[in-house]
Order: C-alpha cells, then sequence, then structure tokens
DNA sequence: CGACGCCTTGACCCGTGTCAAGAGGGGTGG
DNA sequence: CCACCCCTCTTGACACGGGTCAAGGCGTCG
C-alpha cells in the first residue's frame, strides 16, 4: 500500500470524471473549491493489498479512483463470504462509521488507486454544503438497497438466476463507466465469483458452461460476452426487464 | 393508517426511553429544544397495515415507538423477500432517500406506532446539530453492517445455523429494550420467518421441532424460550460466541 | 520449461424443497 | 356461548438442486 500526497499529485474532485459517482452536481464555484480540499491524498494498491481490515480503527472512507476492490465479511469461526465487488466512484469504508472500525476487509482484484477522505473533515464539510449532506445520505441509501437485492437473489433465487443477474448487474454498472455492457473482463475467480453468490466455484464454472451452450454468454477464461441479453433477462428473474427489456417496444 | 398530531398528545424525542436508539447522547438543552420539534406527528398501525409501500414518494423517515414491523422487498415477477424485522427504536424507510422513492413495503405484525420525520426538516437539522449528524450516520453505517451478516448468513450458513442465529440476534435486541433475551413471542409467522431465512416455512417448523428434541428450546405457538443458549451459539456459527458465550471465563 | 493455481467435468450424495394430509387454535357468526 | 371454519403449523414421503470429492486440462508466471 502506498500513499500519494495531493502536493505531488494533484487531485481536484471537481475536475474528476468519476465526481458524477461521489458528488452532488450543480455546485457553486465556492463550494467546488471546498470540496477539493477534501482528498489531501490517495492509496494505490497492488492486486490482493488490502484498503482496510476487519476491526481497524476507521479514520477514512474512501472513494475508488481506478480499479476494483472486493470486500469480505468473515465470521469469528473462520467462514467468510464476499458481500461486494466495487468499481471507480463508488465508496468504500462506510460500513465501519457505525462502530468506528470497519466491519470487513477491502481488497484490491487488480491495481487500484483509491482517494482518501478523512471522514470527520468530510462530515464537517457536509454541514456546511447541503448537497453534499444529502449526496452522501443517498449514496449510503443506495449501498442499503444495493445489499437488500442481494439478500433478496441469496433468498429467493435459485443458483443460475443469481449468476445470471450478477452478470446483468456487472454490465449495468460497466456501461455507466463508459465500458462495453456486453463485453467485459471480470476481475475475481469463479470462487468469488461463488462466494458472492453464495454458491460452489463447481456451480459457477458448470453454469458459465451451460449458459455458453445455451447461447447465452460466450466465456474465455475471464473475458466475457453476453450474446443473448433478453435471455439473461428472463433468467434473472424479470428483475430488471420492465425497464430493460425490448426498450423499442415500449408504450 | 392513522396519524396523529403532536397537539393531541405531545410526543417529546428528548424524554422518549427509545432515544438511546434514535438520537445522540449529551445534548445541551437547547440542541434538544431543536430535536423535539422534529417529530410533529405519528402514525397508528393495525396489524397488517403498511408504513410504506415501494415505490411511493419519499417525504418522511419513520422511526418506531412501539410495535413491530417487517421490511419486504418484491421482485417485478411476484416473488418477494422479507428482508429485516423491526422493533421499536428502529428507523424505517432509509433505503428509499437514493431514489427519493421507497425501495421496500414495511408492513406492521402487530399495533404499532410510528414517528414521523420529515426529511428535509431532519437533514436540515443535522447541518446544526454535529452530533445528531454523526448518530445518523451511524444508524444508516450499522444498517449496513447488519445487512452484511444476513447476507453471510444466507450466503454461507445451513438452515439450522441460520435459524439459530436468527434466534439469538432477536434475542440481543429484545434484551436491550429492556425485555427478556431467554422467553419471548415471534411475532411473525413461519412463513415470514421462512422469508427472511431464505428457507421454507416446513423446514422452519421441523427445525423447532428438531431444536426441541435436542433441549436447545422450548416453544409453544410463537411463544418461545431459548433454553440451551450455549448450544445455539455453537449453531450459530459461533458468530458471537467470542462475545457472549461464557463470559465468567473470559480472560 | 516446469510447477502451481485456476478452471472444468464427472460421480455420488445430502440438505432442503415440494407436495400432501391432517391437527390445533383463534376468531366469527349464529 | 358454542360451533364451525379458516389459517397456521406439523409431519411424512419423495425428488432434485447443488454440495462434495476427485481427477485431469490449461494458462501463466517464475
Amino acid at each position: 500500500m502506498n500513499r500519494i500526497s495531493s502536493a505531488e499529485s494533484p487531485n481536484k474532485c471537481s475536475t474528476c470524471v468519476l465526481g458524477q459517482f461521489c458528488l452532488p452536481v450543480g455546485l457553486s464555484a465556492d463550494d467546488a473549491n471546498k470540496i477539493d480540499t477534501l482528498v489531501t491524498e490517495r492509496v494505490r494498491l497492488k492486486k490482493g493489498d488490502s484498503l482496510y481490515r476487519q476491526g481497524e480503527p476507521l479514520t477514512a472512507v474512501y472513494g475508488i479512483k481506478f480499479g476494483t476492490l472486493k470486500t469480505e465479511y468473515a465470521l469469528p469461526d473462520g467462514r467468510e463470504q464476499i458481500t461486494g465487488f466495487h468499481l471507480p466512484g463508488e465508496m468504500l469504508g462506510l460500513d465501519g462509521i457505525g462502530e468506528n472500525h470497519y466491519q470487513s476487509n477491502a481488497i484490491a482484484l487488480e491495481d487500484s488507486e483509491a482517494c482518501v477522505v478523512r471522514f470527520s473533515d468530510f462530515e464537517s464539510l457536509a454541514r456546511q454544503i447541503p448537497s453534499l449532506q444529502h449526496q452522501f445520505h443517498r449514496i449510503l441509501s443506495r449501498e442499503l438497497t444495493q445489499d437488500q437485492r442481494h439478500l433478496l437473489s441469496l433468498g429467493s433465487l435459485r443458483a443460475e438466476e443469481r449468476l445470471a443477474s450478477f452478470l446483468l448487474n456487472l454490465s449495468d454498472r460497466l456501461a455507466a463507466r463508459g465500458y462495453s455492457p456486453i463485453e467485459y473482463h471480470l476481475r475475481m475467480s469463479r470462487e468469488e465469483i461463488g462466494s458472492y453468490l453464495g454458491i460452489q466455484l463447481e456451480t459457477v464454472s458448470r453454469l458459465f458452461s451451460r449458459f455458453t451452450e445455451s447461447g447465452l454468454i460466450q466465456i474465455k477464461q475471464r473475458h466475457i460476452k453476453l450474446v443473448d441479453m433478453d435471455g439473461l433477462l428472463e433468467l434473472a428473474g424479470k428483475s430488471r426487464a420492465i425497464h430493460c427489456a425490448n426498450p423499442s417496444k415500449a408504450a
């Protein structure tokens, strides 16, 4: 883990292309200047490095600048589960605010970089800029909604439905960041996908094979192409079909 | 659903016994007075009434005054899952902040009452009272942690482990509110427990029978008594054993 | 070039789902 | 106040999805 002060490499939030994810829109020049003081350093991570670990005292929350991270939550008996995969623009460490200690491990799946936001500074600035405060509440709230969707997936969907909705969810989030929604690189192993979805790695592998036979996807190693979006949406329990399928036919 | 204005029935947060759950501690008299203006009305619910429904625009968040609520999240294809059971002092509606619309249904499991907190008023007050702001962030954050624990339960534990940790979780939360941690009334049906835990109601019923045979619990209808706490902790994946089991033997 | 880690595939089995029948309690109407 | 009905819960039999164990292929990195 490698710290970079913003003196060496200036890092203005106001000009960051990821601002749309972290920050409120339509700030005054004055407010934008204040926000630029928030991130005084960034952290560079190599694949496998952890950004923070369960139990460490919380001093900062993080915004992902580039790369991919996983968060995992462990039981004292050793069992653990991946609770999320995180892309640029997403915030990490929020689950640590409640107890002032991080509640999970955050680990880089590839070389990554995160902006360090000292939390007390952030709260003080949020009191001065109502739209920043509200944006932060929205981020926390969306995190809750995301977790609820995940809960429904683990509790009510069959393995193939979970995997299909996982692929579509990644697709959406990559598209929002300007990447192709139909072809992308999986940064995580079969085992990590399985952990996230509450199934075994062998099942993930078998399902990828089955999806390929059915003409839903093409996959080679970790490079995946979603061939039949509608078919995947069908499998994913139509959870987004009313929003996304056949938009041209919408009334 | 029955609205009560605070003129008819004064309702001061500063003297509410549940304040320890909702509010920061150590407020000045001045701040306490401001907080007392937050809740201008309460809502009375009969069993089965909903406090809000998925898709409705969000104007307020809620604090439970008394009673028990469930929140459930639905897929467009009709499948749905209970994502939480909520006790007095807990806040509801937080998942709606992100999209300005509630993302779940909140339904009373028994006659209940909730304090209405107009969200824009709340944010404005939180900007004036740092400890209120921070407390709200802690509440949101703990909600996230709770969901992560639930995710781990659904993804990594077997049915009997899920049920055991569910019973212990209820026990803890009831104890924190001054009720008996070893004997309580289940406000939800077997089907609702199953939905929450991602298992079928028949499995819940069979497990209750098995737990009874093993001497872990006694159960008659919805009245349950936890007879062998250590045994339940053992089953629950030791997820809390290091904190709670055999405290007298702790180093 | 070799070794290790990751992935695929097969065989078998167990936990849980599904379907079905019946018991028990509580509420409602006569 | 009693009887009936309906809802909830229990229990059994059986089926199946996915877990577990095992063997082998493939790509990558040292």
